[in-house]
DNA sequence: CATACTAAAGGTCGACTTGACTCAAACGAT
DNA sequence: ATCGTTTGAGTCAAGTCGACCTTTAGTATG
């Protein structure tokens, strides 16, 4: 399949493929998963991980694919959106490829597997992932931007953060997303009386989680809306 | 160029198109170009404006001049942002083919000029557009409404509302945008009291439009603001 | 057993925004 | 001068916001 593709690409044909941003939330913190590429062009340069969309496959499914073989999660059980499309003339050294970037979230995602394709692939900062010092192939730093935009807009007027989060959850777990995905603090008091006050965010579950240190928190399950509303705006600072 | 396009589709290559949604504002409606397809698939049914991405032209690039062809206006002077990618693997009978869909809002956009592939174009109702005893092609419709939500929700948090008014304007062309694409009446007092208080949004001129009978208005022109804060959001009846 | 500590939950407060509404101001037409 | 129409300013109650404080319920420690 790779050898059929790269004959594609000499051949001056155009060529489609996804990239997927796929972020979570560990230890208080966004990541995102990077592969370190095997290939040229880019060899040993970080990268989103993708590939080619194969004939007959739509462009969802090829995205579940590359997520499913890249971190061995069933695409389907996390949320999956399409970003947009990016086909500068020059964006692949290789010819003519456009790619169509996808964004997932989820959580509890396992350590990845290294693919056909990639050497290495690990969770990164996203932080670090954007900061001046790290260089990722092809476009995908601006991918990534968009990307971490979109996932921080979304925050604001849909219930996507319970997707970051493991069922059963508690409020704490809920705001510790938008604490990290906004890369700021937020009032707990606060917080909690938006996301309790929206309708169909979440939903108890009678059940409580003792911690460590501090009163039991209630568990809540994700509820049946979509969108957010009042809206959960991000503070003008 | 398009039997060239048409040699590629028939080799089961893969081809990409843009397809544009351009709205409108005529007669306080919201309208939308479409053109009747004059070739196979399709003959004669309503379908989107767009067309084949050229070798070595970017996507951008590529609705911009789509939009050229189709309207006749230089593209860069209104508002064009891409929606997403639709790659259903049968969304095209001829084979397969990946769209990437454009939105373009504009105002005063003149009678299109019927392209190459239309029979003809014609600005159309939205809603008429999207009413169940209208038939577009291919995904079209899908496309549409999809645009569609888009543009709706632009407004609640951007300015690109101003897009669609020629400058200068007044509030209430301001407001007419509003209620054109949300197809809903809004007050006049509250929604000059938020348009005026949003900083970077209008910039008075200092003139003032006499309209045939009634008070004259002031006229703005678009702030350099691209955000919209705090938004407006619809009301949730 | 009492106390400290931590996090959850609930309440308070002023400042602000919202939608619905009223009323004055500025024009042309009659 | 009066009317109709549109702009624009203002009012008012209801609601939301961020900031802050207090209470509650658990564990850990003395």
């Amino acid at each position: 399949m790779t050898n059929k593709a790269v004959a594609m690409l000499r051949a001056r044909a155009l060529t489609v493929t996804v990239d997927l941003a796929i972020f979570t939330v560990r230890q208080h913190e966004l990541q995102t998963l990077l592969v370190r590429r095997g290939n040229e062009p880019f060899r040993g340069v970080l990268a989103l991980p993708g590939g080619f969309v194969r004939p007959g496959e739509g462009l969802d499914d090829a995205a579940v694919r590359e997520l499913s073989e890249e971190t061995g999660v069933n695409g389907r059980k996390l949320h999956l959106e399409q970003l947009q499309a990016y086909g500068a003339p020059d964006r692949d050294p290789r010819g003519r490829v456009i790619t169509v970037a996808y964004l997932a979230l989820g959580h509890g995602l396992p350590a990845p597997q290294a693919g056909t394709d990639a050497q290495a692939a690990d969770w990164i900062p996203v932080a670090s992932a954007l900061s001046s010092n790290v260089r990722l192939a092809f476009d995908h730093e601006a991918i990534l931007r968009d990307a971490l935009e979109r996932a921080r807009s979304k925050l604001e007027y849909t219930t996507v953060a319970a997707a970051f989060c493991p069922e059963p959850f508690t409020v704490a777990d809920l705001r510790h997303v938008y604490e990290a995905v906004w890369a700021a603090p937020l009032d707990p008091s606060n917080f909690r009386r938006k996301v309790t006050r929206a309708t169909g965010f979440i939903v108890p579950t009678g059940q409580f989680r003792t911690p460590e240190i501090g009163r039991p928190a209630p568990l809540y399950r994700r509820g049946n809306s979509q969108v957010l509303f009042p809206p959960l705006l991000r503070s003008v600072a």
